[in-house]
DNA sequence: TTGAAAGCGATACCAT
DNA sequence: ATGGTATCGCTTTCAA
């Protein structure tokens, strides 16, 4: 068994009282008291019990992350930058995955409310009515990273879908691209799907080009859907994109490795643009230009929004962070151009 | 303020033992009396509070996950397989970051000892004599997770660095080449360094081809790692390997974007073989042929240790898993023969 | 400056 | 089948 501010105080010859005194360092007691008190706990290996100080102050200085059991590659940056957030805020994370499409979502949360995390981060999920109705009635703030709630029930911290897409849209259509496919995007998800194609579709209409539905390829984000875009597109020599902007960093790899096998030559032939700029952006050949995401410190600002929101008592404001276009190597002028 | 058992014993009419005893379903209570305090708990929103449950059994039902702050692309799939196993077990699972060196490892440990982890699983982390002893006297298990203590003073779960080495090596000699570069290795490492090296160098010596330390250009790890090693085997012609096995797939991929800068065709003038298995390597182009540490797998397979281990009273036995040479596209036969 | 003691929310033993 | 109550480790009033 582990000692207790009992034995301490035991040994130091002092009450329990002065001895939690002394090691919060809430003054009131003599120094050679402190010395004493300080050097049995140290002597015999005393560590503090979280649950009863929990238990007693009703805070367990504790807040819970859920994500989607899919491991894209950027999750990784994203609980990075909360843990370190909440680690210097003397916060704990605990960690519990929703399952693939949300099937372990409410048990997660209620795990987390047993475990009385003070506030918890959702991370790419994806809410309806019904769970958000539940959410309520767990009582315990919830912010969402990457994700939003219908009719924004819920404060989050995200990119402006509409305006990246639209920049990055306007972006290939400055370097002189007309035909532009957009490839991987779910449209009926209602946060990272119509949003982006909205701003893709008005990017090009403000471009006097007209948005044309054959060259949306949808699909759900992954490098798989990507593939399925580029040999749709390869099969319809009739639609003849010369850039396809991709809605995820791994589609974008996708629609490259397709073109590999092809023969179809990445930039010159085909530009291709990412959205993300995950780790592997970088580290892709050609390297991927794409749309950054500050995925770090969307997580750094989540946990202090939450963590602000505990100490000062104030409702969590969202948040929109800005998106940067990340110039490398797969776009280019369109060779007909 | 939240429900307590109290609240439910109040509204039920009995008292708060009979309330634990029908939430927790120990039986001895009548049939009527278990669906009146249930309909009250979930009427007023009752929730456990596990910090009080922790204290009065001993048992947090919680372990701790340390690892550098460094975010290779793999630890989202070892959280994966971690957090899986636990939740399956009924258990939470915390998370800090050890920092860039460890610098933030004795606090991180001491954190997650005051939260009273019954388990704590470092995932890659480099241990000295030094850190040995103070994590001793933390008197908490350890289960390093990819990584390996001085003298296997702690138990481990990772695959065996040397004959992985071996046999990537084999596979290449097998292959038809004969010199063969080893890319990104950090020849102090006594974990992922050292056998890699040896492994490397016994699989030439068991073909009759005599190791060449000017074969192995050292590094990190990392993408950059990669680059360089490339760099330095293009500045000189005399090496000129005609396979060059990386040590992650981020260096593989570091080597492969010089190739490509320098009009180097990969597969055909030069093989290049990864180290992980982690995402990118299949979305790589071309897809990165490696070899493959069962991530996901390896993660379970830790938690499901410490956890049986905490259960049972039994030491946590190491485990070396088996890795896998997955043959894509960036290996061939060498252009001379 | 220091200590006694009440509680935080649950469990589990001992009665009844 | 049910209730009373000590207990877990700590904080925090209230007294002294």
């Amino acid at each position: 068994m582990r000692a207790t501010i009992k034995d301490v105080a035991r040994i130091s010859g002092v009450s329990t009282a002065t001895v939690s005194r002394v090691l919060n360092q809430l003054g009131g007691y003599g120094p050679e008291v402190a010395t004493k008190v300080l050097a049995v706990a140290k002597a015999i290996g005393y560590r503090r019990n979280d649950s009863a100080v929990s238990l007693v102050k009703q805070a367990t200085r504790t807040i819970g992350i859920v994500m989607p059991t899919v491991t894209t590659s950027f999750y990784a940056q994203i609980i990075n930058g909360i843990e370190d957030s909440a680690y210097q805020a003397g916060y704990s994370v605990i960690l519990t995955h929703a399952g693939s499409s949300n099937i372990r979502l409410l048990e997660s949360l209620n795990f987390m409310v047993e475990r009385r995390v003070e506030g918890i981060i959702g991370v790419s999920i994806n809410l309806n009515q019904t769970d958000l109705t539940q959410i309520k009635a767990l009582a315990v703030p919830l912010l969402l990273l990457s994700a939003q709630a219908p009719d924004d029930q819920l404060p989050y911290v995200k990119v402006d879908d509409y305006q990246a897409a639209y920049a990055a849209t306007r972006f290939l259509i400055k370097q002189g691209h007309q035909r532009i496919a957009l490839a991987g995007v779910d449209p009926s998800d209602l946060v990272a799907g119509q949003p982006r194609i909205a701003g893709y579709e008005a990017a090009l209409t403000a471009a006097q080009l007209r948005p044309d539905r054959n060259l949306i390829f949808t699909g759900d984000y992954t490098f798989a859907a990507g593939q399925q875009a580029m040999q749709a597109i390869i099969a319809r020599p009739e639609v003849a994109p010369t850039a396809v902007f991709a809605v995820s960093d791994e589609t974008a790899l996708g629609v490259i490795s397709i073109c590999y096998q092809a023969g179809i030559e990445i930039p010159r032939e085909l530009s291709v643009l990412g959205y993300d700029n995950s780790a592997i952006a970088a580290m892709a050949t050609p390297a991927l230009s794409t749309v950054a995401q500050p995925f770090y410190q969307m997580g750094q600002i989540a946990a202090q929004k939450m963590i602000t929101s505990l100490q000062t008592k104030t409702v969590i404001t969202s948040e929109l962070v800005p998106f940067k276009l990340i110039q490398r190597g797969t776009v280019a002028v369109p060779r007909s151009n």
